[in-house]
DNA sequence: GATGAATGAGAGTTCATTCAT
DNA sequence: CATGAATGAACTCTCATTCAT
């Protein structure tokens, strides 16, 4: 059995079933290499502990999610509709991954890797906000508030409220509204025109 | 011995410690009745297991949010002045219990006990609801946003805000400029005249 | 099943006994404690690990050898007499002891711990150390060797015999011959009369 | 490539490096393999187990012993002058080699190979007996004990000075001395007259 | 009510060994 | 001969929970 299959991404899809249904802490790694099917020693060539894992999937989530937005935005599209575009799709992949993002976050900042997480959020960040900068540049938005805060709390505002979505399984508004609102706040905050 | 000692506080304040120290996971009952000084069996009479200090957790941080704000709020404040002291309370009480804010999120969530959670916050929603609506009324804001929603959104911004602030050690901005600026976000968010 | 019943002499015969068998390696504390009747993590509040037991069990059986030597030995004894009760004693324990004797050697050689092995033969060897003394200060023996050096050559001496006997299984010298060659030499570089 | 890289000497060396620093038990065949620069199931053409390196070390240590004593042993040389070399040169290899030695000890005796051991040890012993004859014979040295004996006390006792000195780190006395003291005991009791 | 010794299942991790290439 | 990915049993150690006192 030398040389070939890479059991990798058998372990990595394994453990984001298993840490979709028990969270990160109540899922061991017995479970993760049943579900790979696997034996549990072949875990460790590829991690060096239960630990590591959680850096991969993060990477994993971040960048389906980037890569989604990307291929979805027109060259043409205004600053809105991008911004309708990362809203959707950062609502589709919270749905979907839900818990690991959660793991992803606590977990990192649990294992002080906070810079790892930030050298992968880096791109992204830099990629929207240079969307906003378009968009005020050619005068389609306007915002007193400095470039890179305001990226920062729009992201923020558009994860947290996807996550304070899909977290509790309240059926009062629909995501679609949900999505609507979350857009003309943002929106109206940046079509500002106060005196 | 005097009185009759409660011992749940103690242990309570003991589990708030140390999960700060080395989150809910990481922290054993036996840390925890170490640091309370109560014996190993004395925990089980106050709680069934390990997982029910977490609302009790919860609902003292919310509580103290809560009364803080309500102490510094004058009768007459306006909108801005009220959400100005909310973001002040909220970075105060997001750096003082910081691990302990996710473990509330994060737990609440996994032990099903969703509904707990709404309604330790249901008061503290409301009121603010309240606040915003009184704003309208009186004409200092405005906004098209549905009102349940606008609170849901403005909470959120201001809780992600103040914990992705703290959550990394970035220098580069001062707490001050970010709530400045994250002020200056939802107030033009709440000023909205468009067309 | 609170305060009584103290477990840990259990756990040290037990450990005895699987050593005794097995070596230190190649027992496993699941051993020890099935070999104890305790449950495996009864062990761990009685040792903080599996390495601790060395030194507990170092401890009795040099006290056991000591006192069993002191037993023996009649205060108007000869330093011969003496040293013969040693070599009885020493055989005896190594015998006991055997693969437990090597254990401890090598095992507080490697964990580090030397200066409790010497702290615990310290007054095994002031105690040899008193006897020389007496028996050249009453003209019974004599030797030119600084006194401490003579004491460690012939416990080294005693103890190296005694394990290079047990250790193999030559059936070619009885003990008895063994015993008396050894005492036969020692006590010929104690009655040193060259020129 | 070259020649035809035998790979079993590379193997030997890589262990013993190991063995020095983490002893027998706590060293992997995979640590020995990464140190030998040969792939994992390259160890198991050499050697059955890892167990069969044991007696394969011991083999070189009392080689390399052995030859030293003899490169340095004059023709002509009395027996005192001998045994000074023994003494140096078993100082010199247990300074050496020290944990391995322990090893060797235990391992052998472990793994029921003492036959392996005394197969070994045999020429070794029969050189020393024949130069205590030689003294013995030529009036140089007498003594009252059997001569295999002799030897084989002797013999312990110098390596069991040299294991018990380089054991400890006692700087309490030098090797110089601690050899003087060893050769005089030694000699005092090859040198008896008593009536 | 309060204690804390005892429990034992189960965790993460290691590692000697195998075998298809 | 040589390789090294894969194996899986076995290890040490942790910890929420129980219960006799």
């Amino acid at each position: 059995m030398a040389k070939k299959a890479n059991k990798l991404p058998l372990i990595v899809d394994a453990a984001i079933i298993r840490f979709k249904e028990k969270g990160f802490e109540h899922t061991s790694v017995s479970d993760i290499v049943k579900q790979a099917g696997v034996a549990q020693g072949t875990f460790y060539l590829y991690f060096k502990s239960k630990n590591e894992l959680v850096p991969a999937i993060a990477e994993r989530i971040l960048t389906t999610l980037f890569e989604s937005i990307q291929e979805n935005v027109d060259d043409h599209a205004s600053t809105i509709e991008i911004l309708t575009i990362v809203v959707d799709e950062t609502f589709a992949i919270t749905d979907q991954y839900d818990e690991l993002i959660k793991l992803c976050y606590s977990g990192l900042a649990y294992y002080h890797t906070y810079e790892r997480w930030e050298e992968m959020y880096a791109p992204y960040y830099s990629w929207i906000e240079a969307q906003l900068k378009k968009g005020i540049d050619e005068g389609g938005i306007q915002s007193k508030i400095e470039l890179s805060s305001l990226t920062k709390m729009i992201i923020n505002l558009i994860e947290s409220t996807a996550e304070s979505y899909f977290f509790g399984n309240q059926q009062t508004t629909s995501v679609r509204e949900v999505k609507q609102q979350l857009l003309l706040f943002i929106s109206s905050s940046l079509t500002d025109n106060q005196s």
